[in-house]
DNA sequence: CGACACATGTAACACGTTACATGATTTG
DNA sequence: CAAATCATGTAACGTGTTACATGTGTCG
């Protein structure tokens, strides 16, 4: 959805083809994203055939310009006006392997949570850089988002090893789950 | 890549069906994240596909049990001792919003933070009122995870917000992007 | 019996990535 | 000229979702 609506956002400012989109959609991001030509394509198409978007007749110079439709237009209004639902954000596989991890036989979940803290730290340390670079507001704060978000984890994984800790003490202290052997 | 793993977590802990896997699936994390039962099936193909599962001879019962491979074995301890990385998660649709929003004519900017972070505190609570019925480690932290995501996305917001006025400001302060009116 | 949960699958589609094919234009 | 960049596409594949088809077993 995030390409599909982005795309959208830049026919907004006005007709543009294939290639500009994808620079545009970088840009807007600091290059964070990369973008993949070939889904710019064929985002464009489904975009067409949905009647969001309309070709305009081809350039002097053999390029294929896009532009936005009244329905795009009102799509694009729907997608700022309303907030982006947790419900539909993609599963964290993080989360997911934390809590497998615990209940998988043989894992060391102190290791895993170690492991990801560091490649945590790291990444904030790369985006902390990477900051002192960034010159237009946009940019700033689509790498503030990400700084937050690496912030979160750490505290999170340090977090999970409190409770780890607590949770393998000698003296066990709430509840403790059965174990489904299926057979 | 998580529902995959996932599987395969869940198959080190013995042979199990389609059915089964849902269940313990969803129950590691509470319920939070729904698995389609297709999904699983799809899946297991491919695992069994990629001889990292194999099925078992069909029960007295009509079920189809599969158990973990050798090869499923190494590439599940593969997946416990490397991190997630943040290059391999998805784009966030929240943080391309803004950014082109910031950047597209005609939409009001703080009023899609405020309508973000209205549901954002919403989902907040929401968790929080989960959280006391939360009774295994496990999706405690699950739990807790969503909740520092959560916050961390209201405090970006409030730091958009933050940002916006500075940037919106009679007097700008420090560095002014050039704004691109578009046309 | 009829409804419901269990159980296994298939088909179609959306979104995303990688790789390839094919030309035009620019630049060293 | 040769290589790189610009530009438009297509094909194949992975992952995920929704919906449908089909059968069994259980329980009121």
């Amino acid at each position: 959805m995030s390409v599909k609506h982005g795309l959208l956002a830049l026919l907004e400012r006005g007709p543009m083809y294939g290639y500009q989109l994808r620079a545009a959609f970088e840009a807007s991001t600091g290059g964070t994203w990369p973008l993949n030509i070939g889904q710019v394509y064929t985002t464009l198409s489904r975009l067409e055939r949905d009647d969001l978007v309309r070709p305009l007749p081809e350039n002097d110079t053999g390029q294929r310009p896009y532009e936005i439709t009244e329905q795009g237009h009102a799509e694009l209004a729907k997608w700022f006006s309303s907030p982006v639902s947790r419900a539909d954000r993609p599963r964290d596989e993080l989360a997911i392997k934390l809590a497998l991890a615990m209940t998988t036989p043989g894992v060391d979940v102190r290791a895993v949570v170690q492991t990801q803290r560091t490649a945590a730290v790291r990444t904030l340390q790369e985006y902390t850089r990477l900051k002192t670079k960034a010159d237009d507001l946009p940019w700033l704060l689509v790498l503030d988002n990400m700084i937050f978000q690496a912030e979160a984890e750490v505290r999170w994984l340090d977090h999970c090893e409190a409770s780890l800790a607590r949770y393998e003490a000698p003296e066990p202290v709430v509840t403790d789950t059965e174990i489904e052997v299926p057979r």
